[in-house]
This record gives C-alpha cells, sequence and structure tokens, in this order.
DNA sequence: CCGACTCGGACATTTTGTATCCGTGTTCAC
DNA sequence: GTGAACACGGATACAAAATGTCCGAGTCGG
C-alpha cells in the first residue's frame, strides 16, 4: 500500500520541465532534488517508457515533455512509475475450500473486489484531476516572484 | 502501492466471523481460504491487535468479532493489516538542493502532498463506505439459501 | 572527424512482505 | 485436582521487490 519515494522525486521533476523551454539533463535534475543521480535516472527511464517525457541524446541532451503540463495529470506519472497494475487483485478465495461457491453462483465479481475496486477508482479521479501545471502555479504563489526567476534560471542548461 | 494479501484474507475472515456467534479457530478459517495456516494466523493477530476481534483461548477457543459488522467498515481492516501510515510521504525535496525553498516560504504543505494527501482521503471516504455487514449482505444475495447454511455450518465449530 | 556528453539497460544491496515453526497459556474432561 | 489437548502469540527463516550503483552504446557539437 506504500507508495515508492520515486513517485515523489518524478513529479518534482515533471514540474521543473514545465517551466524549461530546453532537454534538462538528469544529472541537473538530480543535484536539484538531492538524490541519488542514478536511480532518478532509473525513474525518468519510466516516465519516457509511459511517453510522458522524451530523451534527447547527445553533448546538450537532456529530457523534455511530450506535451502541455496541463495535459499531464499526476495520475499519469504515478501509473508510470508505479506501472497501471491495480493495487488489489481478487483471487477468488469465494471459490476455494471445502465450502468453496460453485463458478455458476460467482457471475457477480466478488464483494470484496468491488468494494477495493471502487476505492482505487475514487482514487484515481481524484489524482487524474490536478494536472503538472496546477502543481507549477500553486508552488508559484508561495515563492517570491526572484526565487522563482533564480530556480528557474539555475535549472536552464547553458545554451 | 501494492496491497498486501493479507488484507483479502482479512476481509474474507470478518465475514466468515459476521455470521457466526461462537469463536472460530484460525485452523478452521486457514482451511476455508485454503491459505497458509502460518500466516493466516499472523493477519488475525493483526486484527486483534487492532482491536477489531478479541480471541478466545483453550479449547473451544478461536476469534469473535468485537462489535456488530454494520460497526466495522472494509476501511477498518485495511487499516489495520497494511499499518494507518498513509501512502504518501512528502520528504520536502522542495527545500533540499542548492535552489531549494527557505523554511519560511514553505509554511503551506507541499502541492505534490497535498494532491496526493487528497487522493488518499478519497480512497479512505470510499473504504469506509462499505461495512463487513454489508458484503455479507451482497455475498448471500449472490447464492442459494441451502449453501449458504452449509457454510456457516460447516464453519460453525461443534460445541 | 573527434571528443565529450547523454541516455539506456545490466548488475549489487537493502528493505519489505511472505511463510513457518515452536513455546506459553487456557480450557475442558475425567 | 489433575492431565492432556487445544488455541493463540511471538521469535525465526525464506523470497520477492524496491532501492541504489555501475559501465557501455549512441548522439550531438565543435
Amino acid at each position: 500500500m506504500k507508495i515508492s519515494a520515486g513517485v515523489e522525486w518524478a513529479l518534482h521533476c515533471c514540474v521543473a520541465l514545465s517551466g524549461i523551454d530546453r532537454p534538462v539533463p538528469a544529472a541537473k535534475m538530480a543535484e536539484m532534488t538531492d538524490v541519488s543521480a542514478s536511480y532518478l535516472a532509473k525513474q525518468l527511464q519510466a516516465l519516457s517508457r509511459a511517453g510522458l517525457v522524451t530523451s534527447v541524446q547527445g553533448k546538450a541532451g537532456g529530457y523534455v515533455l511530450t506535451r502541455a503540463p496541463e495535459k499531464i495529470s499526476v495520475l499519469d506519472v504515478v501509473l508510470a512509475i508505479e506501472g497501471p497494475t491495480p493495487m488489489f487483485e481478487c483471487t477468488e478465495i469465494r471459490q476455494r475450500g471445502p465450502v468453496g461457491a460453485p463458478p455458476e453462483e460467482c457471475r457477480e465479481s466478488c464483494p470484496i473486489a468491488r468494494a477495493m475496486l471502487a476505492g482505487e477508482q475514487a482514487w484515481r479521479s481524484a489524482l487524474r484531476e490536478v494536472s503538472i501545471h496546477d502543481i507549477g502555479t500553486e508552488m508559484a504563489g508561495n515563492i517570491s516572484r526572484e526565487r522563482m526567476a533564480a530556480m528557474l534560471n539555475w535549472i536552464r542548461p547553458a545554451r
């Protein structure tokens, strides 16, 4: 039930990318977030496989968002890192054991699975409502304008 | 992000207990669900520590629910097994690194943490709405009356 | 054409979840 | 009262997954 730490890193990286119009190398983002560069690279690869970012190789390379930050939800990032498999998987316990129900009485899905699925869908809906752009806007509102400019300038790689 | 298998077992056990007015030994529930008896015992201990069930020792002992099944939500069981810690924990990345924000600009909680928290609260609310009694009723509606009676009779220990 | 910088996947390490065992205490039967 | 069987409880191995690290392939800029 615990969410991997990479999700938090990936979200911060996406927010940073949303403010820069040039490729940002993974090493820079690792320094920014102060986490292991090698492991952060793994998470960025996952984002790339999920199609959220694209990688530019070579000397001035790095990562770039593939679409506008308004079009990337928090859920997208979470699923890219954690994988799309649902958190609860029914093993059909009701059909097992000496008093298991026969298949013809199990046409409806198990009520337990239904309840857990409803919970997960509520969770996904809430995360789908928030975009990377929203996060960036809220963050910008909390800090001074000068600091924001300084941050972006530090992140932006020299051309 | 994955939910432990023990949650599903514990939910089935609670539903079974809600239909029996006598202590049910852990071994019986293990046979019913066809899972490892020793490991299921561990989950039942967690339910006991959380105060959802109480254990009766001795020859005709076993486990009994501590309150009416209407008063036990699916969320109660999930938290008892998985632990009460939230699935997302903010590590204040925004304050770290060379361009970290100073504490005085971080009076509001991080927008990323807020979004993840909102998602988890939506999930918890959905699971809180469903009780063990609800699950039992739905299950009874799916199978024939005779099979239900046979199941309860098989589970009920001889006095 | 060369050099330097980038990503990408293959390889260790640590933590968490899974599974099992035997000891301790209690109850029932005689 | 006594004994023995039964049930829970925690301490102990095993396995899988998350975490962390490394070096090689590919690509762009000069």
